[in-house]
DNA sequence: AAGAATGTTACATG
DNA sequence: ACATGTAACATTCT
């Protein structure tokens, strides 16, 4: 569910939420595989009487410094979603995961799908530092897009995906990107000319940041789709260009968005603006 | 009712 | 080393 500008929706609520400073009171683990890396129980007890000291994002990690070095990272994967109660609130289905604070708030997790993880870390960089660069950060340049990419034989779509290239973007995203930039998913990146790059790697900022803007793409009604903090759908669904609208006009041309296959992965393009021979030039 | 689903990783094969 | 494919994780939604 939750490519960066989910994550960086769920962050932002949660530092709005003023849960930087609360010190964590009670660990209840309700389904032991949530909690990666070590045991559940030395996840408690490491967590318990810690205190938040600052809430940050990374590719589609959430971070939480604590008080007493470590670090809880945090992964949403597919289904995971972060929300605030009371102890008094019932426990849903598939609640995994509730830190219970000092001033009487919890923050709970539910997972549907079960694939995220939650996991204490002693050195943070040590294990983001195969992430490659943070697309919004000024240190991801077009040189550096170009120089991740373009020795590599593949395809753009798997690269984009890669988190070692380029840290954040998921499925959605990558689609809404090639179509923006007029490149189709499939082309190999090392085809792509100076001007290319310079298109993709606007056209990935665009995204990121409107979908940021738009609080996160919320696809449906169902439990499993994207929700912030207090159950607040995201709007960018209304901004998707190519996304979920196969049969559909393109907005740019016109031409009806056909879906494939791409790195085991849904795929849609427009079959004009996104050419995979040279000479698509929107 | 079969297939797909916003993610990642390990393993296999070319 | 790189590219590509499959399976696995587990459940819901269409």
């Amino acid at each position: 569910m939750p490519e960066l500008p989910e994550v960086e929706t769920v962050v932002r609520d949660l530092r709005a939420e003023r849960l930087v400073g609360r010190t964590i009171r009670q660990v209840a683990v309700h389904w032991p595989a949530t909690v990666g890396g070590g045991s559940v129980s030395g996840f408690r007890g490491r967590l318990a009487a810690r205190t938040i000291r600052q809430i940050a994002r990374r590719g589609k990690y959430i971070i939480m410094a604590l008080s007493d070095g470590w670090t809880l990272l945090v992964h949403l994967r597919m289904t995971g979603q972060i929300r605030l109660a009371t102890p008094s609130d019932i426990r849903e289905k598939h609640e995994h995961l509730v830190l219970t604070l000092d001033d009487g708030r919890q923050i709970r997790y539910r997972d549907t799908r079960k694939f995220g993880r939650w996991q204490l870390v002693r050195d943070v960089s040590g294990h983001l530092a195969r992430l490659g660069p943070e697309p919004l950060s000024p240190e991801f340049t077009v040189r550096r897009l170009r120089e991740a990419m373009s020795r590599r034989s593949g395809m753009l779509k798997p690269l984009l995906l890669n988190q070692r290239i380029l840290a954040g973007l998921g499925n959605i995203y990558v689609d809404e990107a090639l179509w923006e930039a007029g490149l189709h998913p499939m082309r190999s990146a090392a085809s792509l000319t100076a001007c290319d790059y310079r298109r993709l790697h606007a056209a990935i900022r665009l995204v990121l940041r409107r979908g940021i803007r738009a609080r996160g793409t919320t696809l449906g009604y169902g439990k499993t789709n994207f929700r912030g903090l207090r159950e607040r759908a995201g709007s960018n669904r209304r901004n998707l260009r190519v996304f979920r609208r196969t049969g559909e006009p393109c907005l740019r041309c016109g031409a009806k968005i056909e879906r494939l296959r791409v790195a085991q992965r849904s795929t849609h393009v427009c079959p004009e603006c996104q050419r995979v021979r040279e000479g698509a030039k929107p």
